[in-house]
RNA sequence: GGCGGCGUAGCCAAGUGGUAAGGCAGAGGUCUGCAAAACCUCUAUUCAGCGGUUCAAAUCCGCUCGCCGCCUCCA
């Protein structure tokens, strides 16, 4: 089965076929550095971030581009506030969003670069379009002539009569017709610039994004993202400038993630109903934010609670809770041990055999249908009851028991490494989830361990009486007790 | 107003022509001194509603209702 991905501009699945074979070259639209990044940002870019690892994964020789624009007028705004130069603003979000990429464990793009330091291949672009006429200069500006590229407005799918019959659209004294967008802005007073032939200014917003990928991926390439906001205007403009500048081809294909919602509607700055990255992560770990934002499909609209959060790590933890058990008895059972002869499996072990050999491809088909990470996780819960249903009924394992767990173990560090999940020690995750609850319990856990002693000798003395009123009194401090033949250990509820 | 998307069990969510994955929550059972965890069973004759195409539709078409997005900075 090929690599379907939906593609924006066609409105269809397509099969991908690259560019040049065996390579994919993908632009992925960053953030412009102005402020700490919120959960709209933790999901676009955690979504391309699976799109470039699963590449990878299916054999691609991936380069992918995630830009940072560290020069815009929000930037700028800012370092007024502040009564900065506006590169102490963009130096210390793009350190921010570095951290909370980091955080999230985003694998590292091949390339990062910063519109600041592409000022010349701007400038080149522009003046190409204006030699072709598709661009005029108007004092001290530089304005893209919308009218002059008929495919405006082929990737949106708008009409160009009924936006400017719109009539929301600004018109200024500098532009020829009111759609038309500035590829560079004349600098006021105390503004940054850099000399151009137009005089002194920068770049407005679009034009960086075309100069980027084109130094880095070419004139045409494979993929390009964003999230749907970024269709209309920022993509379209993309498309004009590059298009009309190269004469041929842009992008291949378009792709685009869903937003971020709070009770049903979008989240943003502007609606001021949204959580940083880092308030987040404050209370929830980021697997789990990972694993929630994979949990629907990359284009649906997602609708962001602590519910739904504390759901996703309820998910998680019974996949972690699975691997757990899965590490105990391989290191329970050395591989020197004698261990039982039978070379055959019960119909449990079997069934879960069979599980094991369609992990892999049932893994692949779903990410090949337009990375459908929601139906991959589906299909690594079916794994994990198989798993804890063979685990559950073996007394003692076989030689051909021991390899067939541990053929999970690997499938599941497998399908980790593209997913970002399961990446931590099973024991270890579930003990970091443990001591984040257990901070909100007025309970300390020495206390506990030395409730948990004192129950056990009740116990063994049959004072049962005692022993529940031990577990009970946890219980109502939000402490649950798990017996099992190893020993007592303890939960949060 | 223009364009686009969505509406699947109590909740989250796959499924885009062949007879409803998975998770959470809930009920019963196995296990347990009793519990918890784990496991087993059950929980949508039906996919917003109404028509149509088809041997066959949650999936295609039309209409209606509801929700959301873009059209202005936005992931």
């Amino acid at each position: 089965m090929p690599l379907r991905v939906y593609n924006t501009l066609s409105g269809e699945k397509e099969t991908f076929v690259p560019l040049l074979p065996g390579k994919a070259g993908m632009y992925v639209c960053g953030v412009t550095v102005y402020d700490y990044c919120h959960i709209g940002h933790a999901r676009a870019n955690v979504v391309f971030d699976i799109i470039f690892r699963y590449l990878k994964y299916a054999g691609y020789d991936v380069t992918y581009v995630r830009n940072y624009t560290d020069i815009d007028d929000k930037i700028i705004n800012r370092a007024n506030q502040e009564g900065c130069d506006y590169s102490v603003i963009s130096e210390r979000f793009i350190k921010a969003f570095d951290e909370d990429m980091a955080r999230l464990g985003l694998a590292k793009p091949t390339v990062e670069p910063k519109a600041t330091d592409h000022i010349g291949g701007i400038i080149a672009i522009i003046e190409a379009l204006v030699a072709k006429g598709h661009a005029y200069a108007s004092d001290g500006d530089v304005y893209y002539a919308v009218d002059t590229f008929p495919e405006y407005l082929k990737l949106s799918g708008r009409n160009l009569e009924e936006m400017q019959a719109g009539a929301r659209v600004e018109v200024g004294d500098k532009k020829r017709n009111p759609m038309d967008f500035a590829l560079w802005k004349g600098s006021k007073p105390g503004e940054p610039w850099w000399e151009s032939p137009w005089g002194q200014g920068r770049p407005g917003w679009h034009i960086e994004c075309s100069a980027m990928s084109m130094e880095f991926l070419g004139k045409t390439f494979d993929f390009h993202g964003g999230g749907k906001d970024l269709i209309f205007p920022h993509h379209e403009n993309e498309i004009a400038q590059s298009e009309a500048a190269n004469g041929c081809r842009f992008v291949r294909y378009w792709l685009h993630n869903g937003f971020v919602n709070i009770n049903s509607e979008k989240m943003s700055k502007s609606l001021g109903n949204f959580f940083t990255i880092r308030e987040v992560l404050d209370k929830f770990d980021p697997e789990t934010l990972r694993f929630f934002i994979l949990s629907a499909h990359y284009r649906s609209p997602i609708d962001f609670s602590d519910q739904n959060l504390e759901e996703a790590r309820t998910g998680l933890e019974r996949i972690y809770s699975c691997l757990a058990s899965i590490d105990e008895v391989l290191n329970r059972i050395p591989t020197s041990a004698e261990l039982p002869a039978v070379e055959c499996l019960s119909a449990i072990g079997l069934e879960l055999q069979e599980k094991v050999a369609q992990f892999i491809p049932r893994f692949v088909e779903a990410m090949d249908d337009d990375f459908n990470t929601a139906q991959a996780l589906g299909g690594i819960f079916e794994t994990v009851r198989a798993t804890n249903r063979f685990l559950a009924e073996s007394k003692e394992f076989s030689p051909v028991a021991l390899s067939l767990i541990a053929h999970v173990q690997h499938l599941f560090d497998e399908v980790g490494s593209v997913l970002g999940l399961f990446t931590l020690n099973p024991g270890q995750w579930l003990d970091g989830i443990k001591s984040a609850k257990a901070d909100q319990i007025d309970i300390a856990s020495d206390e506990i361990e030395r409730l948990i002693i004192e129950r056990t000798e009740a116990r063994a003395a049959k004072n049962f009486k005692r022993g529940d009123e031990i577990r009970d009194y946890l219980l109502e401090k939000g402490i649950q007790l798990l017996d099992s033949a190893q020993g007592t250990t303890w939960n949060v509820k």
